[in-house]
Formats: structure tokens, C-alpha cells, sequence
DNA sequence: TATATGATTGCCT
DNA sequence: GGCAATCATATAG
């Protein structure tokens, strides 16, 4: 598989995150071999938006660099690169991060549908059971052995990347607010394909 | 320095 | 449906 390269992620974050859908995550794995699952639902963060993780960050005009401390300095990191990070003190979650070096913004990746390496991966999750595999952000993690470790690296080579999968069509596409947010939940900046058993089955951030 | 909270999940009632 | 796990970061004092 060949992938995705650079400038697929040097984009505004919002298409990016669209065009993912569909497409393949791949791990080649050095003892599992080859881990692939079909995106099937993304969210997008930018730099103003107040849910990002660079929210109250900025860059120096006269010298481009980051202002402001934390793990959001690393959404200015060159388009590709993979932004990964623990949440609750439990789970790692994988972002792509878009837009030009300098401009703060990423993709999560928040449910995915096995493609290969199903065997590999229920043998790492405590539920291997039908989509419990895979579907959520944490999940696909542990599913793809994805952690702490794959922080910072490039996503455009191996040993972990994005491929281009099959064309989804704009009906099986739904939208919404994304999840689990409590600041800019009016954006609807999650997507993901529309019956598709793997998605993730929390409640957007907007409805209560 | 101390405390509150979160881009979640799985187990409990 | 409620809630604990467990830690990096943000915010307050």
C-alpha cells in the first residue's frame, strides 16, 4: 500500500478530516505483521477552536515559535505527524496533524473497522468481542498497539500510515458535534459513515 | 504547591 | 445509568 503523503495533511483540518473517512490505518507491526482497519469516523480540531488542545497557544510572528507551555505545542508540528496522547490517565488517543508547520490543528481518530490483523488484535484487548474491537478512539488503540511511543513520529512511511481506501459516497456520510467535549461543542466537526457497526456509540456534545 | 478536570472505557447496580 | 481508574495539564492561591 502506498501513503499518504505530506501534502495530503498540508490542508485545512476540516477536509482532511472528511477525506479520511474511508480511508486505511495501517501498522506493520513487527511481530503481529500487518494491522489494517477501515476509518470509519474522525473529528477535527483547529487552532481557534476552544476544544483543541492548542486553544490558548499561539506563535510568534516575528519568530514563528510557540508560545504557551503543554502537550498542544506539538498541533504546530509539520503536517503527518502523529500527535498521540493519554487521556484520563488511562487511554492513548491518535491524531494526524494538519495544516502547515506553524499552524496548530489535527484529525482524531476515533473508530476504525478491521480490515487484516483481527487475531493480533483481539488477543491485546480485554473485550475482543464483534466491534467492541475497535470502535473508539481508545480502543483502536490498544488494538493497534498504538501508544505512547508513536508520539511525534512521521505518518506518511512505515511502520505506521495512512493508505487510500475506498470512495465514499456524500449519503453515507453523517455528521455531528464531536464527543465528549465541554467547550466549542456547537462546531459539527465530527464525521463518520452513516450505519456503519464500528462507529463509536457515545452521545454528541450538543445534546442533552 | 494543591486541586480540578478531561477528545474514555469497562465494570457495577 | 452511575462511577472508578489514573495522570498530564491548567488554574488557583
Amino acid at each position: 500500500m502506498k501513503p499518504l503523503p505530506s501534502s495530503f495533511f498540508d490542508r485545512p483540518t476540516l477536509p482532511v478530516a472528511q477525506d479520511l473517512l474511508g480511508g486505511l490505518l495501517i501498522h506493520e507491526h513487527p511481530e503481529a505483521g500487518q494491522l489494517v482497519g477501515r476509518i470509519v469516523e474522525t473529528e477535527a480540531y483547529t487552532e481557534d477552536d476552544p476544544a483543541c488542545h492548542a486553544a490558548h497557544l499561539a506563535t510568534d510572528p516575528e519568530t514563528g515559535a510557540v508560545t504557551g507551555q503543554g502537550r498542544g505545542r506539538d498541533l504546530f508540528a509539520p503536517p503527518g505527524t502523529a500527535y498521540v496522547y493519554l487521556i484520563y490517565g488511562v487511554h492513548w488517543l491518535l491524531n494526524v496533524v494538519t495544516e502547515p508547520e506553524g499552524t496548530a490543528g489535527a484529525v482524531l481518530i476515533r473508530a476504525v473497522e478491521p480490515v487484516s490483523g483481527e487475531s493480533f488484535m483481539q488477543n491485546r484487548r480485554e473485550r475482543p468481542r464483534d466491534v467492541e474491537l475497535t470502535n473508539g478512539p481508545g480502543k483502536l488503540t490498544e488494538a493497534f498497539d498504538i501508544a505512547e511511543g508513536l508520539h511525534g513520529a512521521r505518518l506518511t512511511a512505515p511502520p505506521v500510515y495512512f493508505a487510500e481506501g475506498q470512495v465514499i459516497k456524500e449519503e453515507e456520510v453523517a455528521q455531528s458535534s464531536r464527543i465528549g467535549i465541554s467547550s466549542g461543542v456547537k462546531r459539527p466537526w465530527r464525521w463518520y459513515l452513516a450505519d456503519n457497526r464500528f462507529v463509536s456509540n457515545g452521545t454528541p456534545s450538543d445534546q442533552c
